[in-house]
DNA sequence: CAGCTTCACTGGTCTGACCACTCGCTACTA
DNA sequence: TAGTAGCGAGTGGTCAGACCAGTGAAGCTG
């Protein structure tokens, strides 16, 4: 006799799936609050501790908002999160060095082109101010970025970057030397969409 | 005298980023076991519920796989369950919409580009008969780019974008034409690298 | 009325207790 | 001896209850 009830549906996943009917029932919106830890445990006959595991899962993905004192509210989604979180699983499995450098320069590359448009004498200014700054090469490489993604409009992509950032600090390269930068700005000031490419493909 | 300890950190965000340590650490590969549940909790100080919440929001987003009985394992990330669920919450924000696109085509364009001087007469031939098959436009884009990336010899960008194309479907967009594909080949036929950036700019 | 205290409610966490299931070892049987 | 039935340790699944720590509003106090 084999069994196995491998079709155990494990009361946190009825949980979820409850949850969202609700939401869906009640047309709860972004901001909304959720009833109460002890109430859905109460009203799915679940324990307590089954509904928490199903809004941690829930938190983690980003989809409510849990305030202690106030309660568990809807949240207007946004993938960053999750693509963050299992970025950094993924970002773990591939060991390749060269695979996460290249990609880097790409997002660099490409942000810098959504940003071009944008760009402005004042925020050429900018970018000159943070070159000038007496700070170390990470820390001046990041503040130049994070202020041409500040035009390029792609909050998902800059999150990837940032955590590339992180991960390229963490392993201690240093991809590109003090003409870049001036180079990259040389382009932008001259407004020189075209040559962005090269300015790039050079390291 | 305002504390509001909004700076509290929960005990099962920390337990998240020890168990991504110690998978890290013990260099873990997919199928590979977990500590229990109870050894992770006395490991690390916690209470169990707290280890559990942690472990089921992982299991949530597909990356460990838990058997009653046996223990908790790793597992290569297949985000499929996890986009389903995702979906049905999603509010279609313009601007998260957008960007997510906007970095998916950045991505793919940017692969084709470095799969291109691998590419050989075989290669088209596959990306050919990928165009004839009868499948569905999704499934198809995904096999034409997914054998893109495997001439782009570049995991972790293949590995974000499968994430990223995985919430596009969800989403329900369709981004490209049919002309598009053909374009692209012809572009890479031709191998007039230069005119990749053309080919996706026009989408 | 302004300011303070109290208290009910909410999430955060831990503990301990069972249940259901897996697997390996043991002891019994043929 | 070989095979097997079954016991027991270990593991995830779930629950109940306890206590802590914030929040906010009602109610008290001056």
């Amino acid at each position: 006799m084999i069994t196995t009830m491998a079709g155990t549906v494990k009361v946190y996943e009825e949980v979820l799936k409850e949850i969202k009917n609700y939401i869906h029932n009640n047309h709860l919106s972004p901001g909304d609050k959720l009833p109460s830890e002890r109430e859905l445990a109460e009203e799915l006959t679940a324990g307590r501790s089954s509904v928490r595991e199903a809004l941690r899962a829930m938190e983690l993905l980003g989809l409510i908002e849990t305030r202690r004192g106030e309660g568990t509210f809807l949240r207007s989604y946004r993938p960053f999160h999750t693509v963050e979180l299992l970025s950094t699983f993924i970002l773990q499995e591939s060991t390749t060095k060269k695979d996460l450098l290249v990609s880097k320069k790409i997002i660099e590359k490409e942000a810098t082109k959504l940003a071009f448009s944008k760009f402005e004498q004042e925020h050429i200014t900018q970018l000159e101010s943070i070159l000038n700054q007496e700070v170390d090469a990470q820390q001046r490489h990041y503040l130049f970025f994070m202020s041409i993604f500040g035009h390029a409009e792609n909050y998902l992509l800059q999150k990837i970057w940032q955590l590339m950032e992180e991960f390229s600090n963490a392993i201690g390269v240093n991809l590109y030397d003090n003409g870049f930068y001036y180079r990259l700005l040389q382009v932008l000031k001259n407004r020189e969409y075209s040559k962005i490419e090269s300015v790039f493909a050079n390291y």
